[in-house]
DNA sequence: GGTAGCACTCGACACTAAAGAGTGCTAGAA
DNA sequence: TTCTAGCACTCTTTAGTGTCGAGTGCTACC
C-alpha cells in the first residue's frame, strides 16, 4: 500500500470527524470549506479518488459523498486519531457514580454498566469475571430439603456464587456446618482454577482415608465445584440508545441487533476471547469480529481487575460511526477505577 | 349500556378473532363471508355502526374496516371467550424445561420467564419475589476486610440475598461465625417481615444487656437486615419477539417500548400492585394501566409461590393483539407449575 | 500540481392519478 | 319489521412523474 502524503491523513481525518458528527456521506465542498487546508473542492476531489482507491473511503451511489470504511477507522484510529483527556470534572463524575461502593457487586458491574451507557450514549457492557481467576474466600453448604444442599461460594473480591447440589443421604445442617469449616480452612486463599486439583490430592490423602467427614466434605465440595466453573454473566444496558442513532432507524436492523444482544452466550465468548487477547484498551470495528448480528457495531472494551490480576471485562458496544476519541479514554477510566475498587478487598 | 344480542356477541368475536389473527382493520365483508352467521354484509354493517356506537369497536378512518377497542377486548375476555385446554404435549414441554432444577433460583427464574416470551412469542416477564414474604433460613457473615463485612440472606425457598456492610471495629472471621451461630438459631423460620422486630426485642431482653457479643451480633444482623428489605428484581425477556409484530414497524413506539423495559422500577411498582390486586390470573389491557409507555400493550400475569404463600408475580407482555386464549392458560399453568417448584423446599 | 468550469448522475421530495377496500344510506324484498 | 342489494362517497395505498440539489469526474487552463 502506497504511503500516506500528510495530506491524505488531513483529508481522511477530516472525512472520518465530519461523518461521525452527522452520520451522512461527506462531499469534498464540505471538507473544502472547513478550512483546515487552504484547497479547492476539486482538489479534495481528486485527494478522495485515490483514498477510495485505497480502501479507506466509499462512495454509497455515484453521486453521493465519501464514507469511511472499516479499513478507513482502523487506520484513523491507530496513527491518526488523538484521544481527548477527561476532564477533572468527567472524572469526578464517573468516581461519584462507582464510588458509593453498592449492596453487592452484582449492583456494582450493573450500575458501571449503566454509567458506561448513559456517559458514552450507546450501550454499555460488563462482563461477569469467571470466577476460574479468582482466589477462594468461603463456602458454606445449607441444607434445604432432605437430598437438597445449597452451596454458596464467595471469592475474595467479594463475588458470590449459588448453586445447588443433590446428596443422596440424608444430612443434617450441623455436618453440612463442619463440612464448610474443614473445607474454608483447607482452602483459603487458594485460586479457584486450582481448587479443583487440590481436593482431589487431598482427597488421596492420608486424613481423608480415616476420617469419613472429611472425606465427604471433600466429595461435596468437588460437585459444587464442578457446578461452578463454567458460570458466566453479562450486563448490557442502554439498548435503547442505541435506537436514537440515525443507523438504526431501519426496523430491520434494528431487530437483528436486539436478536444478537438476547442471545449473550456468543456475546460472552466475543468478550472472552477480546480480554485474552490483549491487557489494554482494544476496539473491534464492524467486519473485524465473527457474529453476524454485529457486524454493524464496534465494541470499545478494556480488561478490569483486582489489582493486576484481570478478572473480566467491560466496555462500550454502538455503531461504527461513534466518537471514538471521547468514548475511549471513559472506557479506559472506567476499567482502571473500576479496578481500584473491587482490588481493596482482594488485597489483604 | 345495552344489552348485546347473540349476534352482536358473534360479530364482536368474529371482529376480535381476525384482528387478532391478522392484526389489520376487519371489513363487514370478510366477517360474512367467513360464514359464521349467514348474514350480508350490509347486515353485519349495522350491527358494526351500533357496537361502535356502544364503543367497543372503533374506525382508525372513514373508509376503514373496525378495530377492537379496550372497552371491546375487555367484554370479550370476561364473557364472550373460550379459554384452549393446553394439549398435554404442551404441558409436557412447560414441565420439561422448567424441571431440571438448575444451579440456583435465579437461573430458575430466568429461564421461566425465557420459555414464557418463547412459548407465546411476546415478552416474558418474572418478577424476582420480595423478601419480606419469605421466611428465614440462614445468615452468614463474611469478613472481606478490615471494615468489610459481607453478608449472605437465605430464604427457605433457596432465595439467595448478598449485602454489603460497614463495620467500624476491627473484627475477626471467628467472631463472625459466632454470630451467624447467634442469629441462625434465633430467627430459624422466622417470616422475614417480623425479622426486624424480632431483632428489636431480643435487643431489649435480658441476654444482650449482659452477652456483649450477642448484642453485636444482633446489631450487625439489624443492618443487614435493614439493606436487605426494599430489594426487588425482574427478569424480562425476549423483547426482541415484540419487533416481529407489525405493529412495532413503527421505530418511534419501539423506542418508548425499550425505554420503558429499560426502567424496571416502574414495571416493578405495576407487578407488585397487580400481585396484591389479585391471587388468580389478571389481565391489563392497554390504557387500563398507568405507565404512559405501556398503553398500547397488554399484561397477562399470575402470581406465584411456594405452596399457598404468593411470592412474586409472572406472566407476559404484549401488544394489544395476542392470542389471549392461547396464552392465558399457558401462563396459568406455568405459575402452578413453578409454584411447585419452587414450594418442595419451602414445606418442611 | 492545483483550480475552475461544466456536463452528468443519482437520491429526495412533492405532486398527481388511479386502484381498491370499505362504508353509510336508501329503497325494495321477505 | 328485518334483511339485502346497490350505489355514491371517502380515504388510504401505490405507482409514476418532474424538479431540485448535492456531489462527482473530466478536461482545459493557470
Amino acid at each position: 500500500m502506497t504511503k500516506l502524503t500528510q495530506r491524505d491523513q488531513s483529508v481522511l481525518e477530516a472525512v472520518i470527524t465530519d461523518y461521525i458528527e452527522t452520520g451522512e456521506p461527506v462531499g469534498s465542498r464540505t471538507i473544502s470549506k472547513r478550512g483546515v487546508m487552504n484547497v479547492s473542492p476539486a482538489t479534495i476531489r481528486n485527494v478522495m479518488a485515490d483514498l477510495e482507491e485505497m480502501g479507506l473511503l466509499l462512495q454509497p451511489h455515484t453521486s453521493a459523498g465519501r464514507v469511511p470504511t472499516v479499513k478507513g477507522l482502523r487506520l484513523y484510529l491507530d496513527s491518526i486519531m488523538q484521544s481527548r483527556q477527561l476532564a477533572r470534572g468527567e472524572k469526578e463524575r464517573i468516581r461519584d457514580i462507582l464510588q458509593n461502593r453498592p449492596q453487592d457487586i452484582r449492583e456494582l458491574l450493573q450500575r458501571t454498566s449503566r454509567m458506561l451507557s448513559q456517559y458514552c450514549r450507546q450501550a454499555g457492557v460488563v462482563l461477569w469475571p469467571r470466577f476460574t481467576v479468582m482466589r477462594f474466600k468461603h463456602i458454606e453448604f445449607i441444607r434445604l430439603g432432605s437430598n437438597h444442599v445449597m452451596v454458596v461460594l464467595i471469592s475474595k473480591a467479594g463475588f458470590v456464587h449459588q448453586t445447588h447440589i443433590e446428596w443422596p443421604e440424608e444430612i443434617t445442617q450441623a455436618e453440612l456446618d463442619k463440612f464448610s469449616r474443614y473445607i474454608n480452612e483447607l482452602l483459603q486463599n487458594v485460586p479457584i482454577s486450582s481448587v479443583k486439583e487440590r481436593i482431589l490430592e487431598e482427597m488421596r490423602g492420608e486424613k481423608a482415608l480415616f476420617d469419613t467427614l472429611f472425606s465427604r466434605a471433600l466429595e461435596m465440595a468437588k460437585r459444587a465445584i464442578q457446578n461452578t466453573i463454567e458460570d458466566s454473566d453479562i450486563y448490557i444496558e442502554g439498548q435503547s440508545n442505541l435506537l436514537d442513532n440515525p443507523e438504526f432507524a431501519d426496523v430491520e436492523r434494528m431487530r437483528r441487533l436486539l436478536h444478537a444482544f438476547e442471545d449473550k452466550s456468543r456475546i460472552i465468548r466475543l468478550l472472552d476471547v477480546t480480554m485474552k487477547a490483549s491487557s489494554g484498551i482494544q476496539i473491534i470495528l464492524g467486519t473485524e469480529n465473527d457474529l453476524n448480528e454485529l457486524q454493524e457495531m464496534s465494541l470499545i472494551s478494556s480488561p478490569y481487575g483486582a489489582g493486576e490480576t484481570p478478572l473480566g471485562i467491560l466496555g462500550v458496544i454502538g455503531p461504527l460511526r461513534m466518537d471514538y476519541s471521547r468514548i475511549i479514554p471513559v472506557v479506559e477510566f472506567t476499567a482502571k477505577f473500576l479496578s481500584q475498587v473491587i482490588g481493596v478487598s482482594d488485597e489483604e
